[in-house]
DNA sequence: GCAAGACAGTTGTCTTGACGTTTATTGTTT
DNA sequence: AAACAATAAACGTCAAGACAACTGTCTTGC
C-alpha cells in the first residue's frame, strides 16, 4: 500500500519509531506535556487554570464589549466541551457577568468585569515570564520557524470557520 | 526589566502576542490539541486510549520481559500520575500482568501477555495511518526541522535522569 | 534487632474533560 | 396559529487527570 510512498517508508530510521510522521507526533506531546507542566506550575499559584486564563484573555481584547458563550468556546485554544460550568466558576468570582439580550434571549453575552480585567491584567507579567522560561533558551530564528512549522502542522486540520487566537 | 532584551520586546509584533514565545506555546498548544483530536477519533474505534496504547507499546519494546511500575511511569509520553488505575484497567482486559518479585516485594513488575502483544500488533497499522493523516503534508525536510526544533525546546525541562521513549 | 527513613504502589477525593440528553427560545412551514 | 425544526445553553453522568495521604517493604544506623 505505501511501497511507493518513500518518504514515510524510508528503512533507514530503524530504531524507534514506525515513521517521522509519528516521531514528529510524539515529541510534538512529549514537548507540550513538558512545557505545560511549567505553566500549570505558575498558574497553580495565582489560583487560575490555564484554560481560565484565556478565557480571561480573549474577553479582554472585545473589553468593554461582551462575547456570546458558543464564539467564546470556539475561540480558545483548545476546545472546551462544558463552556457553562467554565464560565460559572469565573462568575461566582466575579470576573465576568452572564446577561441574555432581550431581542434574542437564546445567546448568552459574556462580559468582563472590571475585577476580571484587573486580574488578567495582573497576570500577563507573570505569564510572560513564563513563556520566557519556557522558551526563552531558544534563538529568535528558530522560534519563528517553529510557529510557521506549527502552524503548517495543522493547517489541513482547522476548520475554516472557526479561527481562534492563534491563527492568522 | 527587559529593555535590554531586545528579542522579546522587539515592538514590531503588536497584533495579539505579548512575546514571540507566547506565539510559539500557544501555537504548540493548538497544533498539539487539533493532532491529539483526530488521534482521539482513531482510538476511540479501538476500545483504548493512546496513553493505553503508549503504555503497551512500552511494554512490547521490553517482551517478553517486564517494567516496574514507577519505570513505566517516567517513560511515557506524558506523565500519568495514576499508573496503578491504568494499569488496572488493562490488566482486567487481560493485556498484562502484575507480579511482585519475591526478591524485592516493593516493585511491581509488569509484563504484556500474548493478547496484549497481539492487541498492540493489531493497532500499529491504525496508528501508523493516523499519524500520516495528521503529518502526511508536510515535506521530509519540514518534519525533520519540526522534530528537531520540539527536541530543544523541551530539552532544558527533561530530568536527564527519566528518559522517554522520545529521547535520543 | 529495632526504630527511622526511604522507596514503590495504592487508595481516596476533588477537579476536569467528554459526551449525550434536556430545556428554552426563535425561526419556518402549513 | 399550531406544529416543527434549528439553535444556544445548561444539566447529568461517567471516565481521566491531579494531589495528598496511606500501606507495605526494604535499608541503615544505633
Amino acid at each position: 500500500m505505501n511501497a511507493a510512498s518513500s518518504k514515510s517508508g524510508s528503512a533507514k530510521r530503524g530504531r524507534k519509531f514506525d515513521s517521522l510522521e509519528q516521531e514528529v507526533f510524539l515529541n510534538l506531546w512529549r514537548t507540550y506535556d513538558r512545557l505545560k507542566a511549567l505553566e500549570d506550575e505558575m498558574f497553580s499559584q495565582s489560583g487560575i487554570s490555564a484554560q481560565q486564563y484565556n478565557t480571561l484573555r480573549l474577553l479582554r481584547s472585545v473589553y468593554p464589549a461582551g462575547m456570546p458563550t458558543l464564539v467564546l468556546g470556539s475561540r480558545l485554544i483548545s476546545r472546551a466541551p462544558d463552556m457553562t460550568r467554565l464560565l460559572d466558576k469565573l462568575e461566582q468570582r466575579g470576573l465576568l457577568v452572564r446577561h441574555r439580550p432581550p431581542e434574542n434571549r437564546r445567546v448568552v453575552e459574556v462580559r468582563l468585569t472590571p475585577e476580571g480585567l484587573q486580574l488578567v491584567n495582573k497576570l500577563d507579567s507573570a505569564v510572560r515570564k513564563c513563556h520566557e522560561q519556557q522558551l526563552g533558551h531558544l534563538e529568535e530564528k528558530s522560534l519563528q520557524q517553529l510557529a510557521l512549522l506549527l502552524k503548517a502542522a495543522r493547517q489541513p486540520h482547522e476548520d475554516s470557520e472557526n479561527l481562534s487566537l492563534v491563527d492568522q
